[in-house]
DNA sequence: CTGTTAGCGCATTCAC
DNA sequence: GTGAATGCGCTAACAG
């Protein structure tokens, strides 16, 4: 592999003026920029990012800790993430907590070891002491949809509470009263925010407050059709269910099918925070919270970017739309 | 941030002593040993990852280039590849390239700046300049699903033969003579290997060798939904339709309930490559192959880790098996 | 077993 | 505007 001593050599210069002709901002003369130019493309340069890393003591590298890139909603999120980071010069490293918090401060360490400019995070769950570290080395951080309690980082989020009133009045408009409500775990602030609103204002939507209707799982499929079971079990019999994301709806259709048959299960309508392909496939159609994702990323890469840089960020709320499908 | 010379003074000890400690392979007393590491953990020590870098001329970084995250194929195969990477100690980059190109030349010139220590590629395209003078440069590759002419990488694939004929044998039980088959782009070796394998067993199952019923996307929803419109078209009703992969199914999918309405589309039985979570649900419930995108992950890294080590390491075609729904 | 030293590739400082 | 020299943090080679 080719190095920069390479270069200047071919080029005819010294080593200083190829690293400024390549990477420098200082001015340099258009006879040896373009001599080191002609020489970089004929070896094939590609400059050492360790190397340079080292010396500049920063990587152009984020961190994304998310905590399953096989939910559509941190895929789509990752995605948009590094598009923008690609855009603004940033590479991201991507990782998985698995709704684990091992493994989240496991993957902080590397992060650490990385010497990653700065961090997304989606967090799992309460301050880990390694994370408590890393803020205090001064690591920029800003939180992606989940708040954590003692962290105080800009916060670029769904606007949970907005999004269930649009669940709310849609519930509303169909006549339901009897609703099941199935949750996330409430240490998340996502589970809790969705949970709080949909309590709140469930009773000046005409929709029921027995508290048999409302249980909660661990955000995953498995659970929340263990959620909704532990519901039917209680003798309630909803018209309607409310899915708190995207895998706790799909648990919330295959529970229901299980435990009251395709064709009883398809008396009840469905309606999801986080939208689906396949919704619209669904007997009946399933409407949905669009929870937009790719602008959470964007944003978020976006206000890190500008924390790296020293300008204050502020947190973000992201609003979300509804799609209805009712009456399609 | 500590850096390993406080450590060796911290603990009253030469450099050195405290790198051997930390992370050499030679012995060292318990005594030192005991005192490194105490410091290390008192200054909570991580080690800077660019400068081990630099020096041990590895990275201890594989990248994966993945053509969409989105696709649920995809993101099961970089949980899986991650996972096992990391369960080895090493870390892994995961781009997207987006099914362009460019964008994977781009992604190929970030790799190799951050001097990674292997590739896994899902390519493309044909071989570009870029993948030529990495190849060149000795970087070890290992082949994730598609081949690409002219790369001799050894390759972790689905046995694309070997689902289709379990999707034939399917077809042929379920009596269907008129079968629409919508492929993907046959630059892609899975899209050609798909297409071959049905083309290759259709007559000897029972199926109609009409051309007509054949048409290929772009391995997307959109392109998919067109070709299965394009099919239509042409006056010919199939009984059943072939999707060959996960996107193009829930592609066809619309372009039948679109094209026919929600009830004749419900006449027609769907059969995909690749589980979806939501083909329980369709009407009628969709049947698969199982594309094994976990195990094809965790393969490649063993595999690259092993071209990384100097090992010889074949390809593997990893068997399918097929989720039976229609009589559920 | 341990201390000392060189140098990985680069950006940057200091002379000129 | 350019060349020479320095050192980022670390591992490995060498000498003891």
């Amino acid at each position: 592999m080719a190095t920069i001593k390479d270069v200047a050599e071919r080029a005819g210069v010294a080593l200083g003026t190829a690293s400024r002709v390549l990477s420098g901002s200082t001015q340099t003369s258009p006879d040896s920029r373009a001599r080191v130019l002609a020489a970089a493309a004929e070896l094939n340069y590609i400059a050492n990012g360790p190397a340079r890393a080292l010396r500049r003591a920063r990587t152009d590298v984020l961190g994304l800790l998310v905590s399953d890139i096989r939910n559509p909603f941190f895929s789509e999120l990752a995605h948009a993430a590094e598009t923008e980071a690609m855009r603004r010069g940033y590479t991201v490293i991507l990782a998985n907590a698995n709704e684990d918090e091992a493994q989240a401060d496991e993957y902080l360490r590397i992060f650490a070891g990385q010497r990653i400019d700065g961090l997304l995070l989606s967090p799992q769950g309460p301050l880990s002491p390694r994370l408590t570290s890393l803020l205090a080395s001064g690591m920029p951080v800003v939180l992606l949809n989940r708040r954590v309690a003692g962290l105080d980082a800009p916060l670029f989020s769904t606007d949970n509470a907005q999004g269930v009133g649009l669940v709310l009045d849609w519930l509303q408009a169909g006549g339901h009263r009897d609703v099941a409500f199935v949750g996330g775990p409430t240490a998340m602030s996502t589970g809790a925010e969705r949970l709080a609103a949909y309590l709140a204002g469930r009773e000046s939507h005409g929709i029921s407050t027995d508290d048999a209707l409302i249980d909660s799982g661990d955000f995953l499929a498995g659970g929340a059709a263990a959620a909704i079971a532990r519901i039917l079990d209680r003798g309630v019999r909803p018209t309607a269910v409310f899915g708190a994301n995207g895998p706790t709806t799909l648990g919330v259709v295959r529970g229901l099918r299980e435990r009251l048959g395709v064709e009883a299960a398809s008396r009840i309508e469905v309606v999801s925070f986080d939208n689906l392909d396949w919704f619209e496939f669904a007997t009946p159609p399933i409407s949905a919270v669009r929870n937009d994702a790719a602008t959470i990323g964007r944003l978020g890469v976006a206000g890190l970017i500008g924390l790296i840089e020293g300008r204050d960020v502020a947190s973000e709320r992201i609003e979300t739309t509804f799609v209805d499908r009712r009456n399609v």
